[in-house]
Parts: structure tokens; sequence; C-alpha cells
DNA sequence: TTTAGAAATAATGTCGATACTTTAATGCCA
DNA sequence: TGGCATTAAAGTATCGACATTATTTCTAAA
């Protein structure tokens, strides 16, 4: 049972490939390159590099194969913000919506998150952390309980990864992550006490944070 | 320039086909059947199928092939929910940030409207109508300035493209739709004063009824 | 330098080989 | 005979190889 096809897998890592900055935006995408490297042929690639294209990670121009999209400060800042919106849509419905599991799960996450700060120091895995980072918000918005809503959630979040890794790296060993760790302890209390207008400030300004320090890099 | 390869090409028409609900919903869709109807190879169709697994159109099951998504009212009921909170922001974003020209737009796009308001009639061209009505919408929300959101917009509004059929054949020459005129000519007297609420409110309630209307039906 | 033509490179689509799934048929046993 | 498992056959999906067509690069003359 569930035997991925050749596309199915090359999809994820070519996805993964891109997002980790491996290909570089604007990379040109070699037919011939890519079956060297992921070892399968045109056509399964081609079914992935066109799933990429609706996740807007990839374009395409008719005979002329493929590239990694560009990067530009004016779509940093537009992903940014309507992920902070969309995220604060979540919390305000998960806030009224969720139930102790929700709860249970948000505090969880939160003392897995807390416990694994060392990640951050300066030879720490970053890419551990932001999985951790991730389940933890993760934990609060799933309580909206909508799945069209998390489906969105879920591809701003994917689309913001090239631009959350260049804050990553930036930010390594550095005194920023201290002040990112308070803003999700005051989050677990707003949220804990049903304090919408507070949690949704909170999350937006949270969200925000790596587009202001990232506007002033590019 | 613009030379159209096989899969675009064919990728939109089978979208259009699922949406109109030539293929139904569940309906299983062979290569060999696809290859007769739009007279292109295997290659481009499981490109074209592959993006719209994607859009969430499709489902693919490895080594069994592809198959229309399944409706059901859960999903309805979250789609049309999810576009009612979707579309309230975009609005009020709009109210915040648009100019003169996007009033100009959307007094322009709800005279087209209204003028055309015979489409309605029992044996008029639905489709045409919800072309103009979507134009309509559109030129509110467009005001809003982000593509992002505007992108998610649309997905949503594809994604209930089916629903919204069944809607529109059903209220086809019904009195339902004079209500709906109404709430357009206040949704712009709203939008016009720049009143925020009021025009929040109304489209999150313009949106939501065909899903109350549907979830009768379904 | 510019440009026309030719060669090389690359993208696209068709075809056929292989592997998997589904259906039909057969045989087994109560 | 009826129910059920096993096996054979038919129908599909998937993938790689090759042929075709388009683009890009190179070359050489003006």
């Amino acid at each position: 049972m569930a035997l991925e096809n050749s596309a199915t897998k090359v999809l994820q890592v070519v996805k993964q490939d891109i997002l980790a900055g491996v290909f570089a935006p604007g990379h040109k995408l070699k037919m011939s390159a890519l079956k060297e490297r992921y070892h399968v042929g045109v056509n399964p690639l081609r079914e992935a590099l066109s799933q990429l294209v609706v996740m807007q990670l990839v374009q395409v121009q008719d005979q002329r194969g493929y590239r990694v999209c560009p990067v530009s400060q004016s779509e940093l800042i537009d992903i940014y913000d309507t992920r902070a919106r969309i995220e604060s849509l979540c919390v305000g419905l998960a806030i009224e919506r969720g139930d102790q599991q929700w709860e249970a799960d948000i505090v969880a996450a939160a003392y897995r998150l807390q416990a694994n700060a060392s990640l951050l120091q300066a030879d720490g895995d970053l890419q551990s952390w932001e999985q951790l980072h991730q389940q933890f918000h993760y934990a609060i918005a799933k309580g909206c309980g909508s799945k069209e809503l998390l489906r969105v959630r879920l591809d701003l979040y994917e689309k913001a990864s090239r631009y959350r890794n260049l804050w990553l790296q930036h930010n390594a060993g550095h005194a920023a992550f201290d002040v990112n760790q308070k803003e999700h302890e005051q989050l677990v209390c707003a949220v804990l006490e049903r304090d919408i207008k507070a949690a949704q400030s909170l999350i937006s300004k949270h969200i925000l944070v790596p587009s202001h320090v990232l506007q002033d890099l590019l």
C-alpha cells in the first residue's frame, strides 16, 4: 500500500531543495541536470515541476522550460503581511472554538519548543528548531477547525520559507531569538485566557518581525 | 510568442469541464477516455491532472489514476465560510486603501451587472451573468492591493464553482435573484461611504446565501 | 560590432515496455 | 449447489527511450 510514484516522490525533494535554497531564485531548472540529480526520467520531473508551478515556486516559459520563481522585497512584504492576517483569523476562530484538548496540545507544543531552545545557539540545528516552532503555531491555529483556512495558511507558510531561511541564518546565535521566546509566552497566555484581541495583536506582530528585519537586508 | 504547450491548453479545458460538472464528482478520469476527448497524449494529460491535484479539484491514487474530487456538505460549508472571511478581509483593506480609480471601477462594474439583469431570467445565460457578478466583486476586492490575498480569494472562488453552479441552476428565474441585486446596491453604498463594518457584514452575508440554500438541497 | 546561417542544446510529445490493479474464471471444500 | 479462495486474463497506469520541434549558442562573413 501507499506505493508512491516517481513524480510524487520527486515533488517532495525538489520542493525542499527550492525552499532550502539549493536552487537559487531565478535558477534555470534543466531537465538534463534534474534527471542526473534525482535519477528519474523527464516525465515524472515534468509532472512535479507542473505542480510546483501551481504552488508558485516555479515558473514555466513555454518551450523554454522551468526556472525557480524569483524573490523580491515586494513579494516578501506581501506574503508576510497576508500571513499575519490569515494567522490572526485562525487564532481568533481557534479561541472561539477551541476545546480543552486544543489547550493541552498548545501547552505541550510550547513546552517542547521551550525545552529545545538550545537549538538556537550559533552552532544549533535551526531547521529542527523551526519545525518545533511551526508545530507550536500550528497547534494554536488548528483550533479554528477549518480545513480550507488551514490549507491557505500552510500554502503561505511554505511560500515564506525561502525568506524565513534567510532570517534564521541571519539571526543564528543572536539575541533576537530571546525576544521571540518571550513573544511565545505572551501568546500562550493570551490564548489560554481567550483574549482574542490581545492574541491577534501578538501573533500579527510576531509574524511580521522577520519581514521587518529582512526588508533592511534585501 | 505565447505558444502554449498541450498541457497548458488541456489544463484550462479539463478544469472548466470539472467545474461545469461535465465530469461528476468522484468520476474516474481514465487516460484512454481523456486522450480521446481532448486529442492529446498521456503526458500532457498527466501534467494537467497533476496541477489539478494541487488545486484540489482532482485526486490521485497511486497506480490507480485520477478521479474528480468528491463534493460534500462539510466541504461546501467550509469553503463558503472561508470565502466569506477572506472576502471580508479584502473588502476591509480595500476600503482603507482604495483610491478614486477603484471607486470608479466599482461603479462601472455595478452598472454593467445591473444593466444585464435580464440574464437572470429563466432562459437567460447564467454563466454570463456570473461572470459579470464575479467581476463586480473583484472590482471591490482588488482595492486591497495584495496579490497573495487576491490569489487565495481566487482559489476559493474556483473551488466553490461546482457548488455555485448548483445554486445558479436552482435559482434560475427565481425571486432569490432580486434579493441578490438589492444586496449589491447596499454593498456599493457601504463601500463608497467607506463604512468598513457595514460592508464586511453585507459581503459576508451575501456570500453565505448560496451556502444556506445548498445545505438544504444536499 | 552586426547579422545570417549552421550546429548544438533543450523542451515537448508519442510510443512501447513494464508493473500494477481489477475483473473474470476456475477449482476447492463444506 | 453455494460460498470462498486462487489464479488467469484483461485493462490501466507509469515510466523511460526516442523522434520531433523549438530555442540558444556558435561561427564567420560583411
